[in-house]
DNA sequence: GCTATATTTCGTTTATTGTCGAAATGAGGA
DNA sequence: TCCTCATTTCGACAATAAACGAAATATAGC
């Protein structure tokens, strides 16, 4: 019962959902998240620790940058089977299609490191 | 957005999911819901009202008694894809099953007009 | 109309959450 | 080693939410 309700309140935040569907493009890492959402660092890690403690992202860590992606291996029940439906959601919401826009068009480099 | 992170939010409370998996069982009113979970009224009316926003359940007046069921017509694509998740969930949450024998053996009058 | 019962609404209090900036941690390169 | 950059943790604050009791609303039956 806490984890489902853990699960469902990961959820219940506009910003992490806009991070989950962000992740359904590619992985990114925390400050390519950052600058997409325009909050503070700290205000992204917390999200992601959040997002990762209810099983829908992982993080990996490469060189200097931690990588978070969705959790595929489809190791927890709730996330696992929610996930696909949330992958269907908000096909049209505008905010999720900037989001997108911005992860697809620009990299790394360009969003980060400035 | 703002409506997916609605009901996800009205999710992540445990005594609206105890609320939900009773009204799996059969259609209740306001004083059996709150003779289960042992809260005041106002606290059930009110978690109630949020369920209702979410569409996951509806209201029908019958004389003096608000009865609340489960929203069968999936006129929600949100609440109605999440209902059948929910209903394989939880299956031997300890909390949920004496929820559920105390619905299914208990009648009204007994619980309420106490 | 009056009373009793069921439910909702209102106001308050306490707990939780989202946010930030500053400080701490960790890895890479000069 | 020292400096820089990416990230996390910490402490504080404002906003939101859960709980209660009391008051308001609505219905049934006398």
């Amino acid at each position: 019962m806490r984890n489902l309700t853990k699960v469902f309140k990961s959820l219940s935040d506009g910003n992490r959902i806009r991070i989950l569907k962000m992740l359904e493009i590619r992985p990114l890492c925390v400050c390519e998240i950052t600058a997409v959402l325009e909050l503070a660092t700290s205000t992204v890690s917390k999200h992601l620790s959040i997002l990762r403690d209810a099983g829908f992202i992982m993080d990996e860590k490469v060189g200097k940058w931690v990588n978070y992606r969705l959790n595929q291996s489809r190791t927890d029940i709730y996330a696992g089977q929610l996930m696909p439906l949330l992958a269907k959601w908000l096909p049209n919401d505008e905010t999720i299609r900037k989001d997108v826009e911005k992860v697809s068009s620009v990299d790394r480099d360009a969003i980060c490191g400035a």
